[in-house]
DNA sequence: GATGAATGAGGATTCATTCAT
DNA sequence: TATGAATGAATCCTCATTCAT
């Protein structure tokens, strides 16, 4: 946990410091993150770093607290639907993950370098994560199947598998789809309805319909 | 490249250093991989090495087109099944994706790491790796669809992403669900048949005939 | 020296924070010092300190001289002896001084380590401490020579030497010999009377009738 | 324990690193040594530090070592007389000590500092060089007392002490007397039989008779 | 061609001290 | 007067790379 200094200091300049960090942590794994790289992009001195967060792994920690939070406040902003069937429901967790990822790719990619990327400290709190992650869905899949909203003959492993695969990486195809620069301002960002939804759909069909030809 | 003079080592005495290095690649980004660890494990001098590689980014390109062509060379020998439907293709496709996988664990991972990890030359040549892989699979799609074996209502460019990141992805989750530890030896692998299939099948059903319910 | 703000905090917190500066200067050399846990378990501000002290160096020079304060009032208190002979100043001298170190322990320590350990600004003031305590001691001796009450053979620079060596370790070696932890309550510490005189009984044994056979 | 390395060194070269590195552990306590001055001191990089000792505690624990066997060595080269008494035996044993510190003071000093200085690592091997230390004196005390070469109401325990303690702070109490800057040139330091031996004598008598008055 | 010692920039972290509030 | 955030030099240590043998 960062020190109560850091709570303490001006809004702006705290949350310059996180998303400095933030982008350094999505872009590097965590042995390449760079104090150094990041004290001098915040434009603070190496000391202050460390009135701030007790040492790298501090930082990391709280980093990923911050994404879960975010994470956490969007679901808790979009409505869910009336789930009148589980493509209902499907298709708004895939759209709130997707959301999420687009609306905060760098928080999106700092998780997933948790979940799957060389983290010194992962049993400490994140292996879990994945492993969570990975039970909430598949008792998700079974619920569905059990309310015969899914095809029984689908394996609820599987299912969760190509969910949780497919959520982690949709933020990158969809900036590469769209051709977005992730970097760039967010008045540029495509909307959800426009151009988001279309791709989304595509993607819900596949999953509900499958592939094969209808015949 | 590697210089003439590697190429001139003893077969064996190469194949080790290779061995080693994608090992240390497969296991630690590429920031953290250690040429010293790397020479040191390989019994041979620090100076030997800068004899055989420019430097470190030359080995890592090496040993990406040493996985690409192994990669292409179990491609070959798998025969390819009298191509009834897509899905015979596709089943094959993936089979062999996923096999490459579980032959060549190591290979795979440095396969990965290259396409999603920190990568402090990754315009150099693996982002395209990403982005031919992704066209190839979706001109396969295409072409699929245009011979009536894929439901024409499906996006090729979704079912490219979602075939390649499920690829990708694959060998973590079977060997997470088979219980198998990467590092341990060969001969307790499971077999294709036996083991594998059953799992890869339930894909290839969500695959093919999708989550919903069929009714 | 300390400002005229630090004589001015009330007693019991000018106390409290000689006490715990003396304690980390006995337990670490003065470049271990950190001003920061001083502060830290002081429970004052990092400012405050030096709004008391101008730096760290004269927070040392003014324990000393604490030290040798309370040094100096404990032999104002305890009454010499009619001296009847040297041994017998020389026993009171020397129980004096043990009595300090273990009355005292930290104060002792401290002084040790100004004399003995590494300090940047030893010249300063503390080499001198340390010839001056000789001096005395060698004049002391000599006058005990002079007056008949010790062998004229004994050389007084030799025999201040071993006097103050012996006094400066003798704490350590009590508490050693006494199974004490110098950082246990001062309730179980022993009493002089009972364990500690016959143990400094047998120095002076030596000291005053030597080890030799006595024929 | 230092690499091969370090041994491969040209003699002189390595010579001039335990040197400087002898006198950085004999002026500062363990803490405050630093790495930087020791290669800025011997003229080598940094790195090449590291290629010799696997870290600090390393070159410390070397330093022991050698301070160790030079002692041994001075040792084995002093024949010991043929023991009438305890104190032709002490006296050989303490010129033994004393010339140890008078040939190697930084050496003495270091291995003093092991006993008594502040050591992140005392634990590792050098708590119990003084336990050892003062149990061997204590014995060979107790032999003499029981070959009736000593007198046996003195205390074995106390004697080993005092012996122990003086030897420590004999060297530079040598110094001082003699008026000797212990960084000078050898050539300029006294001679055994000459300056120093009749101070030892004196601490002898001390010892061997006492301080009190024959009568 | 092989070797392995030497290099020095860069890594995370600590800490005495200053200064604006 | 009291505070505590800011500072930056110094700490130990790592590592890719070079070069003389």
């Amino acid at each position: 946990m960062p020190t109560q200094t850091f709570f303490n200091l001006p809004e702006q300049k705290r949350q310059a410091i996180i998303d400095i960090a933030v982008d350094e942590f999505a872009e590097h794994d965590y042995k390449s993150v760079s104090i150094s790289r990041i004290v001098d992009r915040a434009g603070i001195a190496k000391g202050s770093f460390y009135q701030y967060f007790a040492d790298k792994k501090d930082l990391h920690l709280y980093l990923l607290q911050v994404a879960g939070e975010a994470k956490l406040q969007m679901l808790s902003q979009l409505q869910p639907p009336p789930a009148r069937s589980f493509f209902d429901t499907y298709r708004w967790m895939m759209s709130a993950a997707i959301q999420f990822e687009v609306a905060h790719p760098k928080l999106s990619r700092l998780g997933y370098r948790a979940m799957y990327g060389d983290l010194p400290h992962r049993d400490e709190t994140y292996a879990r994560m994945k492993q969570q992650g990975h039970e909430y869905m598949k008792s998700t899949f079974q619920q569905a199947i059990d309310r015969g909203e899914l095809d029984p003959l689908v394996d609820p492993d599987m299912a969760a598998f190509v969910f949780t695969v497919i959520s982690a990486e949709m933020g990158g195809y969809l900036f590469d789809r769209l051709g977005i620069n992730p970097l760039q301002t967010p008045e540029n960002r495509p909307t959800w309805n426009l151009e988001i939804q279309p791709i989304f759909d595509q993607l819900i069909y596949i999953l509900e319909k499958g592939m094969g030809p209808k015949a």
